[in-house]
RNA sequence: GGGCCCAUAGCUCAGUCCGGUUAGAGCGCAUCCCUGAUAAGGAUGAGGUCCGUGGUUCAAGUCCACGUGGGCCCA
């Protein structure tokens, strides 16, 4: 529906009400298709999304994302780029088979196996569908335009085959390999986890602390053959497969003499194993050590000794800030062993556990029992061989299972890995080409990462992921890698529609190498993060589809995600890019803070300590808590704690103002029937009064600013502009600019015009700066001051052009001169709430102390102005503080600073005790001379302050004077405005439209109130629209006011 | 244990990159004003050992070191 002339809108929005109202609209015109569509293709703009989630419900942290994936489209959009953005849902993973083994009643891998790895996957599959539309509607309600329909997800055979793809590149760039991996390693979930995962669950335990003693079985160096070497651990069940002893090579060890021999430990922790008056008998550095040969505590493997088991060895991580110094080796359950081990050239592991974290037949006393249950029978065991020196407890912080809740054991396990180490170098030179926002995440955080960047563990012994593509021969060490659906084909003749591990696993073939065996998929899955840094090929189906459409749109222009993130998506898109093709992923990275409760705690819904998100969203509407997540310290990476009222506050500062200000506008042009050719018809901008091309200027100044922001991806940096911007449009443009918008239609209505045409060109520039921070109340307004009345105008703001800066009408002087201006008013108001005087009672002249020739000029092109704000009869500008106030100086530190040097101090006492006639000589171009210094003018910052008595306010260089006297002429003009205002205020009372005439008639027995509103009657009666009478006695219909401290009565009625 | 980040008013945060002597804003509080945008708006005021200790410097909220507390990531 359109209209001819503006319509009012109404002073009281419902903001959340206009986001539904808003949102309908989109569907009805297919906004977001069309904001895609109508950019040129060959403009693209990518954007990852991601990675993308199917587990658990939505939280804060999406909403931050949904923001900041939406803005940044939005923005570029409007700039003309076309920029897609498709959901991706990331459905593979541990978190999404612990929840569907709880839904089944299924207790990790052997329940699964007996289930059935079939039905599994598929009730993996249906749980993902199953939470889709609890995420349509919040990301919906929050404004998030993204392609759901078009989206795509780690489940569909595409993606997975495109992930095949990846695989198998890199594996024929020889960067896959096999080998074992100390992992931590839950027999909850009989699988080795990644370090992210284990590091999601540590509790503080009570463990047992034991140290025990072994025997070195020759004379070796410092050492007697009956020596101990005294070992210290607090995990006994480990002390079974120990192959070794560590020392650090520079550690300097004590022998200490003992009731049956003699024992070793660090020198530094001799006092704290045995007592402090312990008789140090030798000393010796670790390196010294080395080579010795011990009887272990238990003899399960002593066979092993002839490869060289049971020695003293050096390790780089031995430290002494705890047990003993001397560090008992298990290479199967700790890392550190592990490589200390294989760095001396031993290469064996012994395992005695099983994958449910039992011990096995290979050691007989506690076969069958749990690691941690075995800890009490190996201590007995100890005590009764006599290894054991003494037993304790303590606590410390232990990882467990986050899904399971069973402790974490660390353990080498048979894992693929992609070799990352070899490419450090080019993942941090290919980084330093990323821009990140902040610049530190991604310098320090990510690049120190990439600097000591580890092979990436990439197998997990699970059921529900992407398998990798590699068959073995069950014969021969034969081994193929598949890299699509029709390698798989070539090679077994089946061509599956399907490719997850239920479907691929049941095809074998023949080996063709050794002729024997048959060929059978590993059976491991891969890592999900593989998936998440795979989603740039997977989403297109590259390379099998999308070629062209993938090479041009790679790498990404921007992504975005949460500080946790570093290591999780940003590395493993680096890492699978920088393999595949020497690229980064992205070239713009946004990383945000993490959202904490208003106590400063994690959100936590056991707690409460947090409002649901929906209910805030339908309290302020989606705008409002979008710009709250987008002006804090999220978009730099730093946490905030989340507060409904600083909702509550970006609804009271932008979006009410705004409102507002566009109400007010509606209100006149409907009025007065204003219509868009009338608009068109005002003057150009440079025949408008200043404050119009003031307010222009300052438009203008924001634009360039947010522009640069946004170019910059500051994102945290961009709604605080606008928030200046409100304050100059609403507490000065349409303040100083009311009456031009009130005032009758007469023949010249050339100043009526410029004011609609500005305010109208201001906020119509203005929605278009703010619609991708804001979408909803901005699309509002868009409709109502632009779509109603012009069919023909673009159907939404969403599918307008960004305001580019038009810098010739930008007037930095017009710009500053105006700030000047406001800070005398502000001077002035100051000084007049410290003498009581109200704003009101006019004065006969305020003065305005400077010297400076800008703030003169400001004045004096200001009069009308300033007298009018200021309620002066006149105003003087003058360099002559004369009595007013004095000049003092204080030293330019940045500039003399370095000059003087310790000199400083003394020159700036000096400084400080000049006094007036001193400074004006400076001021007046002379010089004066402190301590021994002679300094100028510009050696100086000059100040103004008020001389005792007298009814001044000064503020930097600038000072405003005030003449308070009151005559009977000034009394009577400020109680006349009291009157003007009282029956406004009446009218308002009586519910009167700003146009309606009335007929007053007003009563008073105060001599004072009579005349003066005698003398001013034909000003009260135009300013309120009033044919006024007095009368003789108190009306009967009237109603009594108080006009400073006087009585009079008033009745009025409409004519 | 390691890397990175944070600590400023009762609360939420600017300011720290690039050191300059009176450390700002909003909320809340107090007092007041205005109201032809009116279920709004504005002004003024009180409120600060800039986490601590040491150092560098003429000068430190800002730079450096150490510590304390918190966050994220990694062990």
């Amino acid at each position: 529906m359109t209209t001819e002339h503006f319509v009012r809108l109404t002073p009281s929005p419902d903001f959340s009400g206009t986001d539904r109202e808003m949102l309908d609209l989109w569907d009805d015109i297919d906004a977001f298709g069309e904001s895609v569509r109508r950019r040129p293709e060959d403009n693209e703009y990518a954007f990852y999304d991601g990675p993308p989630f199917a587990n658990g419900r939505p939280h804060y942290g999406h909403l931050l994302a949904s923001t900041t994936k939406d803005v940044v489209p939005r923005y570029w959009t409007m700039r003309g780029y076309r920029v897609e953005r498709r959901w991706g849902w990331d459905t593979h993973g541990l978190p999404a088979e612990m929840n569907v083994q709880k839904q089944l009643g299924l207790n990790g891998p052997a329940d699964i196996l007996e289930y059935g790895v079939d039905r599994f996957n598929e009730a993996c599959r249906a749980l993902v569908s199953d939470t889709a539309d609890e995420w349509d509607e919040i990301i919906r309600r929050m404004g998030r335009w993204v392609d759901m329909e078009n989206d795509y997800s780690t489940m569909d055979t595409s993606f997975m085959e495109s992930v095949w793809w990846v695989f198998n590149q890199i594996y024929q760039k020889g960067l896959v390999y096999q080998s074992v991996k100390v992992l931590p390693y839950s027999w909850g979930a009989t699988t080795p986890l990644s370090n992210f995962e284990a590091g999601l669950d540590y509790r503080d335990v009570d463990d047992p602390s034991i140290t025990v003693r072994v025997p070195v079985i020759a004379a070796h160096g410092p050492m007697a053959g009956d020596d101990h070497l005294y070992l210290w651990t607090t995990t006994p069940w480990t002390l079974p497969s120990n192959l070794g002893v560590a020392v650090g090579a520079d550690v300097p060890y004590a022998r200490v003499r003992t009731a049956d021999g003699f024992a070793w430990v660090a020198s530094e922790l001799v006092a704290s194993v045995f007592d402090d008056d312990a008789e140090v008998v030798a000393t010796a550095p670790g390196s010294d050590l080395v080579g010795a040969q011990y009887r272990p505590v238990f003899d399960y493997f002593a066979e092993e000794r002839e490869r060289g088991a049971f020695r003293v060895i050096t390790s780089p991580d031995v430290v002494t800030d705890e047990g003993t110094g001397l560090v008992h080796m298990a290479p199967a359950y700790g890392e550190a062993d592990f490589y200390a081990l294989r760095a001396t050239g031993f290469d064996v592991l012994v395992d005695p556990v099983d994958a449910q974290g039992n011990f096995t037949e290979a050691v007989p006393d506690v076969a069958g029992m749990n690691i941690k249950d075995a800890d009490t029978d190996l201590i007995r065991l100890l005590r009764e061989n006599g290894s054991l020196v003494s037993e304790g407890r303590m606590v410390h912080s232990y990882p467990f299972c986050y899904r399971t809740g069973t402790p974490l054991m660390f353990k080498a396990v048979p894992t693929w890995f992609v070799e990352v180490s070899s490419m450090s170098q080019r993942l941090v030179e290919l980084n330093d080409t990323i821009h990140w926002v902040p610049r530190s995440v991604g310098r320090a955080r990510f690049g120190n990462w990439l600097a000591g960047a580890r092979d990436w563990a990439i197998s997990r012994n699970r059921f529900w992921g992407s398998c990798i593509p590699i068959w073995q021969c069950d014969v021969c060490d034969h081994e193929v890698c598949m890299g699509s659906i029709d390698d798989l084909e070539r090679h077994a003749g089946e061509r599956p529609d399907d490719l997850h591990k239920h479907i691929v696993d049941l095809i074998t073939f023949d080996c063709t190498a050794c002729g024997e065996g048959t060929m059978t998929r590993v059976p491991e899955v891969l890592d999900v993060w593989f998936d998440s840094g795979s989603m740039p090929y997977g989403q297109l189906h590259y390379p099998f589809e999308n070629k062209e459409r993938f090479e041009s749109s790679f790498p990404a222009q921007f992504i975005s995600e949460g500080l946790d993130q570093t290591r999780g998506w940003f590395y493993t898109l680096h890492v699978l890019s920088t393999a595949l093709f020497d690229s980064t992923s992205f070239r713009n990275c946004v990383v945000s803070g993490m959202i904490l409760a208003e106590d400063g705690r994690k959100m936590s819904k056991s707690l409460r300590n947090y409002p649901d998100p929906m209910d805030v969203i339908n309290e302020f509407g989606a705008d409002a808590l979008r710009g709250y997540l987008l002006d804090s310290p999220l978009l730099r990476a730093e946490p905030i704690r989340f507060s409904s009222s600083g909702v509550r506050n970006v609804v009271r500062t932008v979006m009410l103002p705004l409102w507002h200000t566009a109400s007010f506008f509606t209100t006149y042009a409907e009025a007065d029937g204003i219509t868009l050719a009338d608009l068109a018809a005002a003057p150009p901008v440079d025949q408008r009064p200043e404050i119009d091309r003031w307010i222009i200027s300052v438009l203008q100044s924001l634009v360039a600013d947010v522009n640069r922001h946004m170019e910059d991806y500051e994102l945290s940096a961009v709604v605080t502009p606008t928030l200046g911007f409100i304050d100059h449009l609403t507490n000065w443009y349409v303040r100083r600019s009311r009456r031009r918008f009130w005032k009758e239609r007469t023949d010249d209505d050339t100043d009526k015009m410029a004011a609609f045409a500005t305010l109208y060109e201001v906020l119509s520039v203005f929605i278009r700066v703010l619609a991708p921070v804001m979408p909803f109340v901005t699309e509002k307004l868009h409709q109502e001051l632009v779509v109603a009345l012009d069919p023909a105008s673009v159907p939404s703001v969403h599918l307008s052009d960004f305001p580019l800066a038009d810098t010739a009408v930008i007037d930095t002087d017009l710009e500053d001169s105006m700030t000047t201006v406001r800070s005398i008013i502000g001077l002035g108001h100051s000084l007049r709430k410290r003498q009581e005087l109200r704003v009101r009672q006019p004065l006969r002249s305020a003065t305005v102390i400077s010297r400076d020739p800008k703030v003169e000029r400001a004045v004096r092109d200001h009069v009308a102005l300033l007298t009018e704000e200021l309620n002066v009869r006149r105003i003087h500008v003058t360099g002559d503080e004369g009595e007013l106030v004095s000049l003092t100086a204080k030293p330019d530190f940045r500039k003399l600073g370095p000059r003087l040097g310790q000199k400083m101090r003394e020159v700036a006492e000096g400084i400080a005790g000049l006094d007036h006639t001193a400074v004006d000589s400076v001021v007046e171009g002379g010089t004066v001379e402190v301590a021994g210094e002679t300094l100028g003018l510009s050696d100086l910052i000059i100040e103004r302050k008020p001389n005792e008595g007298t009814i001044v306010e000064a503020a930097g260089s600038l000072a405003v004077a005030c003449d308070i006297v009151l005559d009977e002429d000034l009394i009577a003009d400020g109680l006349a405005r009291d009157v003007v205002s009282r029956i406004q205020q009446l009218r308002r009372d009586a519910d009167l439209d700003v146009s309606d005439r009335i007929e007053l008639t007003w009563w008073s027995d105060d001599p004072t109130l009579i005349e003066a509103v005698g003398a001013h009657e034909s000003r009260i009666a135009a300013e309120t629209l009033a044919t006024m009478t007095r009368s003789d006695t108190s009306p009967t219909d009237g109603v009594e006011v108080k006009v400073d401290g006087r009585t009079m009565a008033v009745a009025l009625k409409m004519k």
